[in-house]
DNA sequence: GTGCATTTGTGAAAGATTTCACAATGACCA
DNA sequence: TGGTCATTGTGAAATCTTTCACAAATGCAC
């Protein structure tokens, strides 16, 4: 199932089709066609087939896909057969959206330890979780694990914690923070960039 | 200065360069060259050329470019020249944080409304700015146009609102709700989905 | 069981984006 | 002034992504 060099897009269209099936079950359906899950999605059926079959064989012909099945499948493909640890570095104001977000849970992301440097917010219970100091963080990590790190830093620091997640061996980092990050090969990072999508749209504004 | 056919991908590299010579500017640098520029930015040097040859020429051949004259150059063509009015619909956790958030303000985006569909969050005041009900919508928009909507609804309301927006002539949305949005050609629409960027993590995480 | 209506899976074509590579230009120095 | 060095701007090539189009399955009706 693994093969090297899937598109980045593809992968995000197969979370896209995961959320639409999702949809769909809960609309009582059983099977949809690439052309139905294409509308849902905002892509074309060829799109949709041709993102499937990078990674096997998943309908019947002159039926569709069995919208249960195909959900396992992508939930197989993306990794979601387990829980994965969360840490967030960062307590300002989107670092608690994060936490206290109850969407993250349900699918299967359990932040387990957040962290920030300034000692008035230390101690702070957010959702349950106590506030520590990022002076911790190298032994919390130690001692417990993230698979992922979100790092809602100001940028100035963001890659000073970056450094310090991958030398504990953290391979994937969810960055907030509006500086881009250096990091080894085998390091995932995705940035998430409000000001950037906002300025995304001034464009469009005053290009059409 | 507006040709068609920019490519999306361009467009997010030219509000990343901008974030970057912000930072040198800060920094009291005069000039950078492309190779600079994109070291910063994490991308090569010919792709910096290349953006910036959409829109014509900003360097100096064996100098490079001006910090401060690249800047206003980008914030010209992302249209940053003036400030951009941004209504909220969703006082949720998400919506809070964005409305809280000093930054967008410093950028030129100025929340100018927020609105619920739950009366108890109805009259609360965040950060000066009253949540209303938005049953108020339409007036309000009508009264106060706004230039860009942010959806911070549940997914299940989501396309209601955004019908009812591009009626009143929105031509802009910053989409957080987790479903895909019908919108006419005229109306740019932009998705944040973190699920979405989480699953990117757990792909890379189980393929690599 | 035959034929018809669907819909998948996939090579090949088209289209889009990135990288290459180099001539052209400007600054600086002697 | 002429030579050297650095760096841009840009066609052309390479690579990547999407779309096309159709043979191969599958179910269903009769």
């Amino acid at each position: 199932m693994t093969m090297r060099k899937i598109a980045e897009s593809t992968v995000r269209r197969l979370s896209l089709y995961l959320r639409c099936l999702e949809g769909f079950e809960a609309q009582g359906l059983e099977t949809v066609s690439s052309d139905v899950l294409a509308a849902r999605g905002g892509t074309t059926s060829a799109q949709v087939r041709k993102d499937l079959s990078f990674f096997g064989s998943f309908g019947k012909r002159g039926l569709g896909y069995s919208v249960r099945e195909l959900s396992s499948a992508l939930r197989g493909i993306l990794g979601l057969g387990r829980r994965y640890r969360v840490a967030v570095i960062g307590a300002g104001k989107i670092g608690s959206a994060l936490v206290q977000y109850p969407g993250f849970r349900q699918r299967g992301f359990d932040i387990v330890a957040i962290f920030d440097a300034d000692t008035r917010k230390v101690g702070e219970a957010w959702d349950g979780l106590r506030v520590r100091h990022v002076r911790e963080l190298d032994q919390a990590l130690r001692d417990q694990p993230a698979d992922i790190v979100a790092i809602v830093t100001p940028g100035e620091v963001a890659q000073g914690m970056v450094d310090r997640c991958v030398a504990l061996g953290v391979k994937a980092i969810l960055n907030f923070a509006p500086v881009q990050l250096q990091v080894p090969d085998d390091v995932a990072v995705k940035h998430v960039n409000l000001a950037l999508e906002f300025e995304t749209l001034t464009f469009a504004l005053n290009n059409r």
